[in-house]
DNA sequence: GATGTATTTTGCTATTTTGCCAAATAAGCA
DNA sequence: TGCTTATTTGGCAAAATAGCAAAATACATC
């Protein structure tokens, strides 16, 4: 395969692996509604916070989410709310796979 | 977090993930145009067939492509087109990414 | 500067992923 | 049946990921 072709398929598959963690799709649904920090989310989700503070993280260096310092505190939020797209994407897919698993039953 | 919510993340985290990788990236593309058999993709990838039959296992774990035999070949097709859907969405995130970074530098 | 709150980083372990090689399986044909 | 081609599976090592707990950092306030 060429380079070229690679490192291009390289870095969309980087926000792919991103998104790829049912916490960090969690996460993301929570920033859609609105900003939080890691406490919050922490609380929602329920792990240990230096683990959220890790996805927040992988999400952050992908550029899928962005932080903002206020006071003691950091709000993190989508850099682009077009990573709600996504999800029809992937309730396309997981159709497809209902309808096919549905027609071998028949 | 609550484990109903928690399911359904972690299907659609599934399909993400299965597609997380730059090769098996390219064998979508390649899929898109036509099916391909394992060798194919093998020769255009340039890596170990084994290799390549695993990431189809992957993919079709997750339904996201289908296998058809014909005699001893076995050909690999995309379940469903929607999957190119995948590309204008990662695209937005790339392109948001990237207009974040020249507007740092002004 | 000392203290308290919010957050990240480090250290560690367990698990998963990736990729090659060799061995096994499947189907077609002499 | 035996041989050939196409493909998958098992074994193994290296690398990456995930999660907790403890230590370190950052900022605000006293």
């Amino acid at each position: 395969m060429d380079v070229q072709r690679y490192k291009k398929l390289e870095a969309r598959a980087g926000i792919l692996k991103a998104m790829a963690h049912p916490t960090r799709l969690f996460i993301l649904e929570e920033l859609a509604e609105r900003k939080h920090n890691v406490g919050e989310l922490t609380e929602k989700i329920g792990a240990d916070i230096s683990t959220i503070s890790k996805h927040l993280n992988v999400l952050k260096s992908e550029g899928i989410i962005h932080d903002e310092r206020m006071g003691t505190n950091i709000y993190y939020h989508l850099s682009c709310p077009c990573v709600l797209n996504f999800y029809q994407c992937v309730e396309g897919v997981i159709k497809s796979k209902a309808d096919e698993q549905a027609s071998l039953l028949k």
